[in-house]
DNA sequence: TCACCTAAGTTCAGTTTCTGGACGAACCAT
DNA sequence: ATGGTTCGTCCAGAAACTGAACTTAGGTGA
């Protein structure tokens, strides 16, 4: 298999992954969240090529995940935003900070703290189910073919 | 920046990234989530080169996300299984499935269904802040240096 | 007016990584 | 003896990534 043919997959992950699942494009999307809108800001944060960057904001931009919205004209200066699709993207990168934290957090603690406006607490993210809002673990789930299965 | 570079950062992204953020990686992932456990499971079901699978299996034993199982003697076979480490990926697995769900779903729906046993429903994963247990959304999020920043 | 600066790319040669396919090791079944 | 299974390794060629220079379009200060 070839990463184009990921996203012919009837797998909603390997679709995800087609878009986000490289190395540099969650970085850009840790980066985004934190309210990195331009390139050069991206390119000089990561500090890797200029190449990557362009592309990666490229197809980010074509799976709506980003809009590029001009800032000014004379010359043309575009940002790069967050639309929806992407916000939809927050438990993502919130689960994987949470992964992080609890596994590779050195003695101080976490590097970032994350703060629930609507009740001031310092929090974390708990994944609960749908119907009935408890938490939920990994082996208390059956999977099994949906309707949009191959 | 290199991607070995990644796992020094002042960030749990990054290091979670420097992990588990490649395509071939979250692939296996997921698999590893749907039961497989031995090599030529992993090999056949993704149709990728044995070399990535032998060097991505051995960085998830290295990391203690996946743990190399002897399953018989004689000749000496090994399976590959979640470590409670790997299982915490839980969350991350299921926020990227849901993305995808929302997102690349065809007309028929979801390709897979998640049932949670504790309740009996088929649901989909809910990020609830850790201390009010509402629902948290982007914008409600207000991100500080912790005590592990640079 | 001229030199220099910024932002957002593009181009390209050289390096690293990934691929597909063959091969190896250690055993089992017939 | 021949073929099958499982878990790899090895290698040449293809693809992706890197770093550095270059481009475009305009702004700044002297």
């Amino acid at each position: 298999m070839k990463w184009e043919d990921l996203a012919d997959q009837p797998c909603s992950i390997a679709r995800s992954v087609a878009v986000i699942g490289d190395r540099w494009t969650l970085m850009i999307l840790r980066d985004a969240f934190l309210g990195v809108r331009r390139f050069e800001a991206f390119q000089t944060r990561l500090g890797i090529s200029r190449t990557i960057i362009t592309e990666r904001l490229n197809l980010l931009v074509d799976e709506g995940v980003l809009a590029k919205v001009p800032y000014q004209d004379r010359p043309v200066r575009h940002e790069y935003r967050l639309t929806p699709k992407g916000l939809d993207l927050y438990p993502v990168v919130m689960a994987i900070v949470h992964w992080g934290d609890r596994h590779y957090a050195g003695e101080a603690g976490a590097p970032l703290l994350h703060r629930h406006k609507a009740c001031g607490c310092d929090f974390h993210p708990v994944m609960t189910c749908s119907e009935c809002h408890a938490p939920v673990d990994a082996r208390e789930v059956e999977t099994r073919a949906g309707p949009g299965a191959g």
